[in-house]
DNA sequence: AGCAATTACGAAACCGATTTCGTGTTAAAA
DNA sequence: TTTTAACACGAAATCGGTTTCGTAATTGCT
């Protein structure tokens, strides 16, 4: 059960002090050549790796960056992750990734959990329960301790701190725009509960599309889809209540692209063909657009660059680079057409 | 800046040694109900939290597990971390997580990284490159400071170490041998370049499923992708090289499921019906398939389960409680068939 | 030769906790 | 009245490092 070796071993060994072999091995001037050789040798030997615990309790600085997301088997979140790990190994950080489970007791006890001193500073996405509880006050004690953190496409405007979102609305709004002047005379909104905001902000981009072409949106035309993501029968079934009626809408924008992926299932059932007597365009950064079949056109949210911009706001911050004032960055999005659009 | 209050600020505001507000916040039956009330309220006030880096320091206990994986954006892997997360969570394990990206060096580096006290245990999969060169001497250093690791999914036999698989052989197995006893003549396989062990593992199924029939698998049938999974133009472009020949083959079997959903759309373009003209199935734990049209037969291979296990196997290991002899544990794979095979 | 400067190292403090051990005070027992 | 035990707390060691400061021995300068 033979452990790590530690400075301690080898000032022993080498009957010098601890001090003396820190600074040897730090190449301290301090130290004669001769000593220096004699303790790296020693350490090299023994592979010698300093604890990294120790390291961090020192210099009260961990190196690591924390991120608290809703979920992880999920595309856009996952590419997030990898930006913000690729920003964070090029300056020296390691990321520590918790999740919440889109619930709000285990996003506080992450937040805790993390915030002990573990990491330097945290990404946090927040949970569909904390958005919906509407509950922030894990985020005073962050603030209370000064722990920097930036808050990434789920946010809360009323938290005080750097947040990076999607242009969620923009991104609708174009989505929307495109269907209405391919003269798509009824479009449905295919959306979350409002309490998601990323949900509210693209329902507000669909809707002022249509007002800004004189048109009023009907309310049939809206769901709200208040069903778990893996619950694909339970959407599934929503679907179809909104497609298998006597006059179906000829054109859907979905806030993600399983929902627009099983409105096209279901339109399809009910022998609807895609594009020609509907067009789908959903929002996402995922694969199941490229693959479905139609390919689906899409809203493009660069997670991947949303991840690297959040990790670099947050490097700033913890390095002091950022200015006193609390920013705000928008990644735009693309119109990504595919299939499910006519040309 | 003021930073988190610590045991030194509470002891001095309230004139005791730092001895005594710890014990009183243990609730230790050394101190007084008075002053531990004293204490406990002045902690509680100032929402005191013990710094986590001296605990572990102290404890020489981290509680954190570290995982170590080729991607991220990668839908099995994200299932495999939940899994982890999961049963860690569980355990009162955080999982710190660190990605290679398929390279060796970056491989080294997050072990040596995790491995100088960060965390009590580590979860790997090797990386591509890794598994190209066939160097594995990072483990030893693990195994002399004897951290527990288990390795999974992509392994190496030769490293002596607990290891969980998924059931490659049987799962390609089982999926060749229906689509011969479908009927079909002549089956390809779409696969990795040999270093990648699970391709070859499934390479293997398909082989002895063959073998079983008494049929001789033709070389030009077996093509092996040496692309970035990312570059899906690339893997396209050899797939049609398959597929757009004179007789082109009349069963797919393909060792993930981006290659058999790039396979079946290069077949619909080569004019091919999919499942009458040709029938494919995938290897694989994710979301293309299912929204795929047709949707995919995939040998399905449970991720979740495998994070599951995994970490018990690792805190086991971690907490002694592992018998001393280590293993290797199978996840067995279930054949889903959805439209891209006859019923 | 006498004094200052340099060299080479060790002692001790420190980061923030826990825990063992020691001790002064008080109350109960002899 | 003396002994003893219980009580309540503090000093110090510990985890594994870094860093400041102190100092003995040597060297350099006048």
């Amino acid at each position: 059960m033979k452990s790590r070796i530690t400075i301690k071993d080898i000032a022993r060994e080498l009957s010098v002090s601890t001090s003396t072999v820190s600074k040897a091995l730090k190449d301290s001037h301090e130290i004669s050549e001769s000593t220096k050789a004699k303790i790296k040798a020693f350490a090299d030997f023994y592979h010698y790796k300093p604890n990294s615990l120790a390291l961090k309790l020192r210099n009260q600085k961990t190196q690591v960056i924390g991120i608290i997301i809703p979920e992880i088997v999920h595309h856009f979140f996952s590419r997030v992750i990898s930006g913000i790990e690729k920003v964070a190994n090029q300056h020296g950080y390691n990321v520590m990734i918790c999740v919440s489970n889109e619930s709000y007791d285990k996003e506080l006890l992450n937040i805790e959990m993390l915030a002990n001193g573990s990491v330097d500073g945290l990404l946090i996405s927040l949970s569909k329960e904390t958005q919906k509880i509407k509950d922030f006050k894990h985020f005073d004690e962050l603030i209370e301790n000064n722990l920097p953190f930036v808050l990434f496409d789920r946010i809360e405007k009323t938290i005080n701190c750097d947040k990076i979102i999607i242009d969620d609305e923009g991104g609708a709004y174009r989505a929307t725009k495109y269907l209405i002047e391919k003269g798509c005379k009824k479009i449905a909104l295919i959306t979350t509960p409002a309490y998601v905001t990323v949900g509210e902000s693209r329902k507000m981009g669909y809707i002022k599309a249509h007002q800004k072409h004189g048109i009023n949106v009907a309310e049939s035309l809206v769901i709200k889809i208040d069903k778990d993501d893996d619950d694909h029968d339970a959407i599934y079934a929503l679907i179809k209540k909104l497609i298998f009626v006597k006059n179906p809408p000829d054109g859907i924008f979905a806030v993600n692209e399983l929902y627009a992926a099983l409105a096209m299932k279901v339109s399809k059932e009910r022998g609807l063909r895609i594009p020609q007597d509907i067009e789908i365009i959903g929002f996402t950064d995922g694969i199941i657009s490229e693959f479905s079949s139609p390919a689906l056109t899409t809203v493009a949210q660069h997670g991947y660059t949303m991840g690297k911009h959040a990790a670099e706001m947050l490097i700033n911050r913890i390095e002091n680079k950022a200015n006193g004032n609390f920013q705000t960055e928008v990644i735009s999005t693309d119109l990504k057409f595919r299939e499910s659009t006519l040309n």
